[in-house]
DNA sequence: TCTGGGGTCCTAGGACCC
DNA sequence: TCTGGGGTCCTAGGACCC
């Protein structure tokens, strides 16, 4: 017995693109595309045209001139979301989240309650359909990973069951690139061994697999080919980084711009980190250069905080370190990710500081010594005599 | 073809501690 | 005193996904 089909992957269709027809009449059966530089989402009249998200936006403008190119509205696409999202949890308690438009849910068990996962999720289909006015396509099968994959298959507007003894006749004969987790240079690697579809991948044996795409990537994939994915769905997720940028073209940029459009990062961020009640303990700066070639650099940061002083202190630093490279070969994108997030409530006992009193504050930086080291101490010195700048709060000592 | 914005996970070397 | 192994954290980079 290798268990039954009960993992359902509930996937909505061109889902930007499909929201701007819901809610614009005149664009319904023609071609639309979200976003103006560079393709957010493309509805399936333009898809047919070859457009795809994340294609530059003249050559989509080139590929379907018809199209209607409108500007995104995050906030219509959250609301809509969030509405899908509370039919799924109306649906079953085992919802994990993947992203803005996609989700799995486990139905074993509700049999009883709500009937076979398959009539589970044509009323789930059904539903979003009513209540939300949206097309959602849906997979069926015994792991997350042939549901995801038989989503996709049975798109647009679609619901496909995979039973567990058809899994190998459907998941074989399909490319390589089906597989979640292989992407261009995945793909390219194993072209070059002759591998094409999923089985001839399932033929290798495991270490060869290992061997040619990296451990952890190899056995994945390798499992994933052999039918394997021993995942649950998961309801604890949480996000484990939030993050922002902005793309910032060629032209040069002063110092001082950069500075203000780091602070607008930092201060968005630091205001959804409280709104979610996380702390954030390592600042990551994202820098693209003239050439766009990437660079990161981070710093962690002991408490954790969501105060966006401190965040923006630790993110001026990591910019003031990389000043003369990007001096040197100019600026096209910078961004921030915060990272190793934590529950607001796992910090420590606070200890309110009074940065004027030294006596105190010499107290407060040995103690930062013992715990932290010297670089630390510097780092507090410095950041509690610059002007405009809030104290940090320091955990309890011992 | 000149390339957005939001994320996840893995690798690898070095520091540091036991 | 010397040597080694194991574990964890930090930093940087890269592949991948929607």
């Amino acid at each position: 017995m290798r268990g039954e089909a009960t993992v359902l992957h509930a996937d909505l269709d061109a889902f930007y693109a499909s929201v701007e027809q819901r809610d614009a009449p005149e664009l319904r059966g023609r071609p639309v595309i979200v976003g103006g530089g560079v393709v957010l989402a493309a509805s399936y009249e333009a898809k047919a045209y070859g457009v795809r998200t994340a294609m530059g936006g003249r050559q989509a403008r080139d590929l379907c001139p018809g199209a209607v190119v409108v500007p995104p509205r995050m906030e219509a696409y959250s609301t809509a979301s969030r509405a899908v999202f509370a039919i799924f949890r109306d649906t079953t308690p085992f919802v994990e989240g993947l992203s803005i438009d996609e989700a799995f849910l486990e139905v074993g068990g509700l049999r009883r309650i709500a009937g076979t996962p398959e009539q589970i999720a044509v009323r789930l289909r059904e539903r979003v359909r009513a209540e939300v006015g949206l097309a959602i396509s849906v997979g069926i099968a015994r792991t997350k990973f042939l549901a995801k994959v038989a989503s996709a298959v049975s798109k647009p507007d679609g619901l496909l069951l995979v039973e567990p003894e058809r899994e190998a006749a459907f998941l074989l004969p399909l490319p390589v690139e089906r597989l979640w987790g292989v992407g261009a240079v995945t793909a390219e690697k194993l072209h070059r061994l002759g591998i094409r579809t999923v089985g001839q991948l399932a033929e290798l044996e495991a270490v060869a697999a290992e061997q040619l795409l990296g451990k952890a990537v190899g056995a994945h994939l390798h499992a994933l080919a052999r039918l394997r994915d021993p995942r649950p769905v998961d309801t604890t997720r949480r996000r484990a980084s939030i993050g922002s940028q902005r793309a910032l073209g060629s032209r040069p940029r002063p110092p001082g711009e950069l500075e203000l459009i780091l602070t607008q990062i930092v201060d968005r961020l630091a205001r959804r980190l409280r709104d979610g009640d996380r702390v954030c303990r390592t600042v990551v700066l994202r820098l693209r250069f003239g050439d766009f070639t990437k660079a990161t650099r981070s710093h962690s940061i002991h408490p954790a905080t969501d105060r966006t002083a401190v965040l923006l202190a630790v993110a001026r630093d990591l910019l003031g370190g990389a000043q003369a490279e990007i001096a040197e070969r100019g600026i096209t994108l910078i961004g921030v990710s915060l990272s190793q997030l934590a529950r607001a409530d796992s910090l420590q006992p606070e200890l309110p500081i009074d940065w004027d009193d030294d006596a105190r504050l010499d107290t407060v930086l040995d103690a930062v010594r013992d715990r932290f080291g010297a670089a630390s101490v510097a780092r507090a010195a410095h950041l509690g005599r610059d002007p405009g700048w809030s104290p940090p709060t320091l955990p309890e000592h011992g």
